[in-house]
DNA sequence: AGCTGATCTGAATCGCTGC
DNA sequence: CGCAGCGATTCAGATCAGC
């Protein structure tokens, strides 16, 4: 079951030693002093829904040092800024060092928040590769008619640097999006309903995330079987979601109410089986084959007449796979290219052959191939 | 973020001594020299669109062999982040000296440089009242498939501090947007076509900003007779609309070939016309469901079956939105196309899920979804 | 004039593998 | 590490040529 776009085993970074990490568990606890018990590189994805409140915090975000005589809110605020970026900052860190060289990391938050944790990643080496807007769908309106209905979340989304190479089911999203590229604007209804997890009739959990959130964050960046971290528990959307997925995941929450409820709550979540698990795979991830192959099989003979698809250009397939014109010859790619004065060219659906039906790219044969020759 | 700036708490607005200030007129040279000249407490509102520091790599080729016109302006390139850091702390000092007790700042960016930006706005006192999300109705895609099409940008709205009493036309929004509260999500095209400035045959900036952005920025949370200052002025849309609008402008540009054509735009600018105005008001998009979105939010599971209402195909629906059959797969009007070899199909109401009350086309779970998700 | 299809363009941090 | 070769990859809207 190869779902995966990008192959990640690169002996280079095999080097680096993976610990296993016991997986499928909620660790009660502080995030900080969790996360350093935890090995270096173990972790595939972390998908963290940080504390944004600078008042309610007090305990979380107090500065450590001599506090400032405060004679004024201007000076509680700057304090609370600089103990935000502090708490920020270590828990990154410790995000940072126990993910994997092409794991990925992701955020949300509002603005009240969004703007420190963004900075802290890019000052941590965090590469940013997109802000995802959560558009609700049914937002609370601003009842006072002050300002613009807050009607949107932000997620950052980013691996540990500029080259890593994380992992993106481009194919899938496509897919899901009806066959047009995923956007980084994402219209989801909010978290109600029956969804809404309630304790002694009040909701369990003041900012539970919908769970299609999660399903789209998992199913863009993660492969089945690896390892999901949520330094933020709460009510265990991100465990939920990860079981349905196939995906394994790891908690970490302080609070007891929302640990026992999340517990519950992943218990009764169903995983879908292997069938229902399959995506639709780029074109990146089918077998190779080389043109060559075509004319040792038969496909093609040599001496065959390719063209392009307005038939400006002519080439000739030779024995050895190569496609001559002229005085010029080279691959399919390189010829294509050249004709074309163009950087680089799909050599596979750029050239065409005739046949009853017309001309056709050359790539209907390589797909006529894999169907006959594929188990 | 580093250590904390302390700023000195605003004066009480009685003791501030409000200077006039010339208005209407484009300044030439860099903004925070120029900015440095202003007194203090002039500027109704401030719009920025500062350098996003994009830090682009080589040449980037479309799937057809065209290149993307980059920017790569000499304004645009710092050499660290903390370049990048210093000088906006710089240009946002003099904006907050500058800027009225009671006034706003405006400032857009993408996620390359709206972190850096909000977090030095937040560290040098500025209260934030809304981030807003320019969702572009027709962005550049992502032509490798190697992330999110990055289809919004950022802009931040912010008083000079928590109790600030600032300036925010509600029923004029409220009207703008079809009697419903206007909300943080801005769906506005593109600058393209007619209004997109031209010298010498090629674009005069490239990073123009769409009139109808501006437009609802102005009329939001200024009023006539404001002043109105842009340090990063280029072509001048904010002064253009500025003067459409019955506001006081004042631009600050460093580039010679920018400020002409500023200058030539502004001198011309008539009223709005209808059209330009249409486009203003049709921010409510018409609501569109992907097939995805219902499995992501529960309304189907993968692994269900769908068939046609004939019962004379099955297939089973996937994790990404998918439905496989066989070794065939491919969206709902791809599959549904293909077993009835047909050209193309509307697989919304091709197949079909079973309820209680019968085979229902899967179209009326999306009818079910918008009803529960729409104002 | 009115329609069709081809072409062009927009703030972009845009590949992977083997030698 | 660099370099070369293979070969994967695009959406909406404006403009323009051709009929």
């Amino acid at each position: 079951m190869g779902v995966m776009e990008r192959v990640t085993t690169r002996p280079k970074k095999a080097a680096i030693s993976v610990a296993p990490v016991a997986a499928d568990r909620l660790i009660r606890g502080d995030c900080i002093a969790e996360m350093a018990k935890l090995p270096d590189a173990c972790i595939d994805m972390i998908f963290a829904d940080p504390p944004y409140n600078l008042q309610l915090g007090g305990d979380l975000f107090r500065p450590e040092g001599g506090r400032v005589d405060a004679v004024d809110n201007d000076w509680d605020k700057f304090d609370t800024l600089a103990a935000y970026d502090r708490f920020t900052a270590l828990w990154l860190a410790q995000a940072r060092r126990i993910l994997k060289p092409d794991g990925t990391i992701w955020v949300i938050g509002s603005y009240h928040n969004i703007f420190r944790v963004g900075a802290t990643l890019q000052d941590q080496g965090f590469w940013i590769l997109n802000d995802i807007i959560w558009r609700k769908a049914n937002p609370m309106p601003n009842f006072k008619g002050t300002r613009f209905t807050n009607a949107h979340e932000t997620l950052i989304w980013a691996s540990q640097g500029e080259d890593a190479r994380y992992t993106f089911n481009y194919k899938a999203m496509k897919t899901l999006n009806d066959e047009l590229q995923m956007r980084s604007d994402w219209v989801l209804p909010i978290c109600g309903g029956q969804e809404r997890l309630k304790r002694n009739g009040t909701k369990a959990h003041p900012t539970q995330k919908p769970e299609a959130l999660l399903y789209r964050v998992l199913l863009a960046c993660t492969k089945p079987g690896d390892i999901v971290l949520d330094p933020f528990f709460g009510t265990g959307t991100t465990g939920a979601v990860a079981k349905r997925l196939g995906r394994q995941w790891i908690g970490i929450e302080r609070e007891d109410s929302y640990s026992e409820v999340a517990l519950q709550r992943i218990a009764e979540a169903l995983p879908l089986d292997e069938s229902a698990l399959a995506i639709m795979q780029s074109a990146r991830q089918a077998p190779k084959v080389a043109f060559g192959t075509l004319i040792e099989t038969g496909y093609l003979t040599p001496g065959a007449v390719l063209s392009d698809a307005k038939r400006r250009w002519h080439a000739v397939v030779r024995a050895d796979g190569s496609l001559s014109m002229g005085a010029d010859s080279g691959s399919i790619h390189k010829l294509g290219a050249m004709v074309q004065g163009a950087p680089s060219c799909n050599g596979w659906t750029f050239w065409h052959h005739d046949t009853v039906d017309g001309l056709k790219p050359i790539d209907t044969l390589r797909q006529t191939y894999l169907l006959a020759t594929q188990p």
